[in-house]
RNA sequence: GCGAGAGUGGCGGAACUGGCAGACGCGCUAGACUUAGGAUCUAGUACCUCCGGGUGUGGGGGUUCGACUCCCCCCUCUCGCACCA
């Protein structure tokens, strides 16, 4: 007997199916099609790491389950091949970013044919090829046309080590997502995708996709929808109005002061002689404090007095206006009433400064004396006019009502999410497809001029301005319109809008006429799985699903959500530890595919640990998933060599009935990505044949059960172990690949036994295992209970209270 | 601080709508075969035990004939959000 030459039979069935094309998908064939889409990676410079092979191992194992019953499966794979790291190689070690990508992609190739997936390596795409970003910039344009593209100078986020601004989305506490550089404010003329304008759309989206709980709420929260009401307070002695929004306009007849962001605008205009140097420290002071700390919660709440007043619409009431940076410039209006008696930040502040502390909602009708913290609850409105007596959440669309009727104020839906910055000061991107002219202003490219190649020749450095400036013919250009001298803009794509469509692109990867071919697209999509890390859900998989609906309002396709099924894989842990290089705890998976091979690597991580949940890989622990390999080899050598021939028919039941209910477990499982148990239920498949065929004389084992039960072994095992599976397939004499086959089929009835072991439980505790024939009358199994001496033993002598009874399972008594 | 999820042998992890806790694997123990074993095969393996049994799913209470599973309180960990007016 010999051990699975893995690494030799890996490569043979690699070829074979990259010369058979055995995983081209036919996409005219929709019929039955199944779109499965893992998130396509960078490619770095690295070599595969642990966490890719978690995303496409599993991935490929459902995919191949769905092939063999029945699906067209189309299982892309592609490059998401613009961004930083390239540019930085490039800045350090004088290789220029297409020179790098187009090998880093060369070698990610061959490690990913190593997985031995069966991605359609025909159809690939590359974000940094002009012949996919020109389509990016058509994307562009087509915003832009639509009013939903647009340049705005703002104070936006700068990575002062990246050297660029980022969206909203990429500073994760107050830091750079990708380098984790503390985050600074800049003033900058930026690009801006208006994604709010599609807010309410997409959060009714969200209830027709399938999608973890958790990546939807935290779109909702992202999106950060809040209903209440704007209203318009007057400057005294000014023209100038303050619009606050709040939600608690039942709370309007308790403002006793009014806060502004120390960046709004007014604060210049309103601001009196006497206060301006007080505020025009606080302002500068302000910029300064970064925006962690400036949104930590348990810092204390400064501000200054404006010196001018506000007058209140509902009493006429005069209040001093303060400016504060707990209040923000990018959220609401950027101005707040504050209510000091309901609102707990308000009270904060107005006990700080002394403040007037006015109680409008109570929580019994009564005024309750000096308040010793803010009253959020529901109440009763107090010292609020005629709304006295009113009930403070019926009194909200009241107050709105007569706001409305007054022209003071009107109802209003405001929400957290910000416009999309796109704008990115860096060289590998796609060039942002618009010149600037100084007879014509802003003007976009005409879709003939596509693509706005990026130019080889630039200088790569550090200095905050995208390299694109440094190279004079592709900066000096004609304006399309007038023809005169115009600019380029230099600067490029956040990498975000080239994965933004990508997985319209895969079907018909080499469209030259257009993004997407229509019909195609509406008849593949949309992806019917999708696969990737959770950390996408409020960037990726929100900016994706905006595009999809833009596209479908403009009438491009027939679909509005890109992903109908979503799923995340787990995190892979090291002794607990989450893996990383400064931590240095990470495993590399290419000394496990020499020693193991890609079969048994796969298998390993699929079994570490439910696919959800991640797993903590051990050097040790891949010893369990090559043992079973090699006894799978073995076994049906052993078959071979000592072929059964005879027909006993009395042990070969369970072997039978183990088959049936393999087949039915890992059918569940893999519906369920329960990769995990499926391979634990292959493993006692495996025991089983293998204690069958031990303990029965070849010349006296059931040919049939038993070349049945080694058939669907090998069916049931082939998208866990693809290459192992097909090798055996074609040593069984099966001429076609296995994944041509049929995935099998089981028979319920089959999948039981006989008999059943009844528990039987005295006062709750197992006292004795029966075993009993299925469906019989509860007064049979009591009898056959009773007379079990086990039973007896404990029952002599006491008084049964009450017998329970649960069908084909368990009987328990009640004694004393 | 708020929200969500999790906590099970020496280890990774199983357990469907409440019904034999610990499937499967690692590790460990003993045996078989071997010149050899880091190969393979067989058996065992939660803990305690006076061998009757007793105790066990983070801790404490509760519901139930019966709780890893449901309810309440507390502890720990992970993730997400974090002055959003």
């Amino acid at each position: 007997m010999s051990a699975y030459p893995f690494a030799e039979i890996e490569k043979k069935w690699q070829r074979i199916w990259d010369e058979k094309k055995l995983f081209q998908t036919d996409i005219s064939d929709a019929d039955n099609k199944l779109y499965v889409l893992v998130m396509f990676p960078y490619p770095s410079g690295d070599r595969l790491h642990i966490g890719h092979w978690y995303n496409f191992g599993p991935t490929d194992t459902w995919a191949r389950y769905k092939r063999m019953l029945g699906y067209n499966v189309f299982e892309p794979f592609g490059y998401d091949a613009f961004g930083l790291p390239a540019e930085n190689y490039a800045i350090k070690m004088g290789v220029h970013p297409a020179d790098s990508t187009a090998e880093n992609i060369k070698k990610f190739r061959e490690q990913m044919k190593a997985i031995g997936a069966m991605y359609d390596f025909s159809k690939e795409v590359n974000t940094s090829d002009p012949e996919y970003y020109k389509w990016t910039q058509w994307f562009f344009l087509m915003l832009f046309k639509n009013g939903l593209a647009y340049r705005k100078k703002a104070p936006v986020n700068w990575c002062p080590s990246c050297e660029t601004v980022l969206a909203n989305e990429q500073v994760h506490d107050g830091h750079c997502e990708r380098c984790d550089t503390e985050v600074t404010k800049k003033d900058l003329a930026q690009w801006f995708f208006k994604i709010t304008d599609y807010a309410e759309k997409l959060l009714e989206g969200h209830d027709r996709v399938n999608w973890p709980e958790k990546t939807i709420t935290m779109q909702k929260n992202w999106i950060g929808r809040s209903e209440g009401a704007q209203i318009n307070f007057t400057v005294a002695d000014s023209q100038d109005t303050i619009q606050v929004f709040t939600t608690r306009p039942d709370t309007l007849w308790g403002v006793t002061y009014m806060v502004l962001a120390p960046e709004h605008p007014l604060v210049e205009k309103l601001v009196t002689d006497e206060q301006r140097k007080a505020v025009n420290d606080y302002v500068e002071q302000s910029r300064r404090v970064s925006d962690i700390d400036r949104t930590s919660t348990e810092r204390v709440k400064t501000g200054v007095f404006l010196g001018a007043y506000a007058i209140n619409p509902v009493n006429s009431e005069q209040v001093p206006i303060w400016i504060a940076d707990y209040v923000l410039l990018t959220y609401g209006t950027g101005c707040v009433m504050a209510v000091p008696a309901h609102d707990t930040r308000d009270f904060a502040f107005a006990t700080k400064y002394d403040l007037p502390i006015r109680e409008v909602i109570s929580p019994n009708g009564q005024p309750s004396g000096e308040l010793q913290e803010a009253f959020t609850n529901v109440g009763v409105m107090i010292n609020s006019g005629i709304f006295n007596g009113t009930r403070s959440d019926e009194g909200i669309g009241k107050v709105i009502a007569h706001l409305a009727e007054k022209g003071i104020g009107e109802s209003k839906i405001n929400y957290k999410l910000r416009d999309w910055l796109i704008s990115r000061q860096r060289y590998w991107g796609a060039p942002i497809p618009v010149v600037y002219c100084d007879k014509c202003g802003i003007v976009a490219l005409k879709e003939d001029d596509l693509p706005v190649l990026l130019p080889r020749d630039v200088v790569f450095k550090k200095g905050g301005e995208s390299p694109l400036k440094s190279n004079p013919n592709f900066l000096n250009t004609t304006c399309p319109d007038c023809g005169g001298p115009a600019k380029r803009e230099v600067d490029t794509m956040d990498t975000f809008v080239c994965s933004s469509w990508y997985y319209l692109r895969y079907p018909n990867h080499n469209l030259k006429t257009a993004a997407f071919d229509k019909e195609t697209v509406n008849k593949w999509l949309p992806v019917d799985q999708y696969i990737g890390g959770a950390e996408h859900a409020t960037m990726h998989l929100l900016y994706a699903r905006f595009f999809t609906k833009v596209l479908y309002d403009l009438g491009f396709i027939n679909f509005d959500e890109p992903f109908k099924n979503l799923f995340h894989q787990g995190v892979i842990t090291r002794e607990g530890n989450k893996m990383s290089k400064s931590r240095g705890n990470v495993v590399s998976p290419d000394k496990f595919i020499v020693d193991y091979g890609s079969d048994t690597f796969r298998m390993y991580m699929m079994f570490m640990g439910n696919y959800a949940d991640g797993g903590d890989w051990s050097d040790d622990g891949i010893v369990g998933i090559d043992r079973f390999t090699n006894r799978v080899w073995r076994l049906m050598e052993m078959l071979q060599e000592n072929p059964p021939s005879g027909n006993e028919s009395e042990k070969s039941k369970e072997l039978e009935r183990v088959r049936h209910y393999t087949t039915k477990m890992v059918t569940n499982d893999l519906d369920r990505f329960n990769f995990n148990t499926a391979i634990s239920r292959l493993m006692e498949m495996v025991n089983t044949i293998y204690s069958y065929v031990q303990d029965v004389p070849s010349n006296e084992q059931n040919k049939l059960v038993v070349s049945d039960a080694a058939e669907t072994l090998l069916l049931l095992l082939a998208p866990f172990a693809p290459h192992l599976a097909e090798e055996l397939w074609a040593r069984t004499g099966h001429g076609d690949s296995i994944f041509n086959a049929s995935w099998p089929i089981f028979d319920d009835m089959k999948t039981m036994k006989n008999t059943y072991q009844c528990v039987v439980q005295i006062n709750g505790k197992v006292r004795a295992n029966i075993e009993m024939e299925f469906d019989q009358p509860d007064v049979i199994v009591l009898e056959t209970v009773l007379a079990d001496e086990r039973v007896i033993r404990h029952v002599d002598g006491k008084q049964i209270l009450k017998k329970i009874v649960v069908k084909n399972k368990l009987v328990n008594l009640v004694v004393k």
